[in-house]
DNA sequence: TGCCAATACTAACCTGCGTTATGATGAATT
DNA sequence: AATTCATCATAACGCAGGTTAGTATTGGCA
């Protein structure tokens, strides 16, 4: 089934079979695409939505030298570009990573799904939600991290997110990714990012070699990393509450 | 009317007469809310969300010593928290920077608009998407940008979206922040966030003092912040096309 | 009017990360 | 087997911004 790892293990939100049905009639094609190519342009209206089936593909933004900050990355179950149906246009740029298997859903579908059908809308605007949830855990990494607990705090997220799509055993997954990636996820240059690994692997924490991500210390990462996956909405805690979390706070 | 802000001057989305009206007839209440209060709290359910009228509010999360990161700053014409109605639950904490004044709007009534009304409700559904798609430019921000261009792409963002709501002339606006909110945007410390004000002064850019913001190179602000209004969806693009944006692509 | 607390401002010093450069490794292509 | 190109790795050096430690303003309130 094309859409079963689609909001699969996401608090309260999981589709009903039904709604699982209705989702996978509304697919007009299915593609392949190979790894580094552009998906869509921002600025260029677009009529359809991916959801990525197989592979990574990400989201980014260029500065003006062509710097590149990634704004998200996407995996297996993952609707990367649904928020495209109400926008029409996007803001940014979208590639793949690897090669990739995504599903193609045209807007003119989604449409009657809204009209007809709330409760599945609903659901469908919760998964663009999560995505923007993930977008401030990413802005806390970059705000408030340095760069090995960027890092640590990515990789992180991936363990959990990949295990949801059942492809991490919650300490080794492949991540067909290069250091250059990383940098431009972590805001850092790549000579750093080879510092950090270096770091980690010494640390005990985490080892990525050759597209293998292999997590010694899931736990330890995680705190290098002040990662708290609260912000996936997971049916399930994966850390339970190891992290017990003291906050100051500010304001009264 | 209370909700006359609300999506004024965003691309193909401003609701119409009949849709406003609806939005005023589900408000439950308005309320009156002091200066540095939390209103919402990471992990509560919350059964409403608060439109907010008038003054500041702000979105984020505390680090494990309490420092922390802003991930959204709100003005008048938001719905600050609409995306609790799909998510129920929120990931970060929400409180007022400035007094507010907030129209609060219950989730049951935001059922009735999602069963009833389509298109109203893929109007709310793109205004949560707004708010992602400024989360993207915070994490260009936080990812490629010095300090004094982070400033600056903050200062310029802010005075486009308070122009939308009648509160900037285009070059001045009052903007009730102490430095260290400046800093809690910006990733950076308060006493760099001085430093960085005072060299946006030397340059002629941007004076920011006892609470008001004037901008005395609008363009040469926007330049230094790289800023590309693009990712909030006007209808009118403020700058046409001054700021020419060449890109580099890597990918094929 | 004077007090107090919050905010603004500045300087001196230090460090994490950027920059530049150079070489090693490995995988694809001929 | 040789060539090429992308990726990984490491070292040397510099600087943007953090840290610490103060002083100066400001504004609210008694």
């Amino acid at each position: 089934m094309l859409t079963e790892n689609f909001l699969k293990g996401r608090r309260g939100s999981s589709l009903s079979l039904e709604e699982h049905a209705v989702l996978e009639s509304v697919i007009s094609e299915v593609r392949t695409l190979s790894p580094r190519s552009m998906i869509v342009r921002a600025g260029e209206p677009i009529y359809h939505s991916t959801l990525l089936i197989d592979g990574f593909m990400c989201r980014y933004v260029d500065d003006r030298e062509g710097l590149r900050q990634l704004v998200a990355v996407q995996v297996a179950g993952d609707f990367v570009d649904l928020h495209a149906y109400p926008l029409k246009v996007l803001d940014h740029d979208v590639a793949t990573l690897t090669a990739a298997t995504v599903a193609i859903i045209p807007h003119g579908k989604l449409d009657q799904i809204n009209a007809t059908m709330p409760e599945l809308t609903r659901k469908l605007w919760f998964s663009t939600l999560l995505d923007a949830a993930v977008h401030r855990a990413w802005l806390f990494r970059l705000g408030r991290l340095d760069a090995v607990g960027r890092v640590a705090h990515f990789l992180s997220e991936t363990n959990v997110r990949l295990q949801l799509a059942g492809l991490s055993d919650g300490t080794r997954f492949a991540l067909g990714f290069t250091q250059t990636d990383i940098s431009e996820i972590c805001g850092i240059t790549n000579v750093h990012t080879n510092r950090v690994l270096r770091q980690l692997r010494e640390e005990q924490l985490c080892v990525f070699r050759s597209s293998i991500v292999e997590i010694q210390d899931v736990e330890g990462l995680a705190r290098r990393g002040q990662f708290d996956p609260g912000y996936l909405y997971l049916s399930h805690d994966p850390f339970k509450d190891t992290a017990a979390h003291q906050k100051q706070n500010r304001f009264a």
